[in-house]
DNA sequence: ACCTGAACACCGTTCAAGT
DNA sequence: ACCTGAACACCGTTCAAGT
């Protein structure tokens, strides 16, 4: 091969390279806009496509499956969670729950795809990372090596279980439906979906300290 | 009207009513083994239909729509949590480890289901049964109603988020995804899925019993 | 009352064709 | 390289028709 003063010469011969009209950052952030505001069962491919107004089989050049996309904007959604605190001298205890409440917060605004990424990391790197992230935490503090691996899981049950639902929410705000006959405790239970926010929030809050506050009597039982 | 001896003489005249060829158990009981076998996404009408010899439409005839059989579907799986150990005279510690424990093993026999069912009660009677029985069993504890609304709640977070998917099964079995570079501690992450049931149940096991001790702990601070 | 086939408006994905 | 239309084998649901 000869060089050439003028820059690849062969591209002069084809048609002009336009700009193309999608790129896969624009198909995830499209997807996860969808997503966030219609649910999972409105992703189809050719409702993103007429949203990013191409036709449906464009997306194909972009990702080989419906399945790699979507896996690309999970891990775009684990790449907000805040993992910043694992850097700086904090111990375990402190890292953890402000660790817990950026995970939560990341999955509570894009509750849709909590099913998804709950499934683990699979080889999506931000999600490896944060694994990561949180084992060496545990392990660099002295916890054995099984128990920073249970401590991780039963964190990642925690955290994704609150963000899979709201508690609240759950319940119809129908009086009718808690008769005293049936449910003698749920009398006021058309009423939780009114305090929502507060209610999860709270709820979570709770579950968090309380975890940590069992796990902290585990760790001076250590050898 | 007046009463014959013979039964439902306009009974006669129409064609004989013979057995229906399906039954709402029927359906739902198949519907159910089609999830458990392979996954929400293979539940089609069509599907399902064809596993029970009939033709698609013939489901409508017992469920308004596919949402209302998937109800019938989770509610099934519900009723088969245990809640006798809150009829029984266990203080609220105790009471909730062993509901927590038979709800586990209710939701991880159905994972695929856990994503639905983890969105509330709803109107589905068992659902809502479960949580009169929890919240009455802490509100008789002496929980403050506000608490146990919240403990009620961060239960259903663990539980539910343990059985959405399994942590250990989530890092895939390849040696070569976990490089010291990119994820200097998950070196033995290959590992993981090969040990799954114990170490998942060993996870939410030690987290149930750090949450339980959290929680005493507010509980003998209540006034 | 309960089941059927045909039909409608959707799916994910492949592929030959265009530039 | 990237986008298109046509096509294939699927969806949930409605409806008129059969018994």
């Amino acid at each position: 091969m000869t060089r050439t003063q003028q820059p690849a010469p062969q591209e002069a011969e084809i048609a002009r390279p336009r700009t193309p009209l999608l790129s896969r950052d624009r198909i995830v952030a499209a997807a996860l806009a969808l997503v966030d505001a219609e649910g999972l069962a409105a992703l189809s491919t050719r409702r993103l496509a007429a949203e990013l107004s191409v036709s449906g089989p464009s997306l194909y050049n972009h990702f080989a499956t419906k399945d790699d996309l979507l896996d690309a904007v999970v891990d775009s959604v684990m790449g907000e969670v805040d993992l910043s605190m694992f850097d700086a001298p904090h111990d375990w205890r402190t890292a953890l729950h402000a660790w817990a409440r950026s995970y939560r917060a990341a999955l509570t605004a894009h509750p849709h795809l909590v099913p998804v990424l709950a499934q683990g990391p699979g080889r999506r790197p931000h999600a490896l990372r944060l694994a990561d992230a949180v084992f060496g935490c545990l392990v660099d503090a002295g916890w054995p090596r099984g128990q920073a691996t249970r401590i991780g899981a039963l964190m990642r049950y925690f955290v994704t279980g609150s963000a899979l639902g709201s508690f609240a929410a759950g319940f119809p705000d129908d009086a009718t439906l808690y008769t005293a006959a049936d449910y003698p405790h749920l009398g006021d239970a058309h009423r939780l979906a009114e305090h929502r926010r507060t209610i999860d929030q709270g709820a979570f809050d709770t579950g968090l300290d309380a975890l940590l506050d069992g796990l902290e009597l585990r760790y001076r039982r250590l050898p």
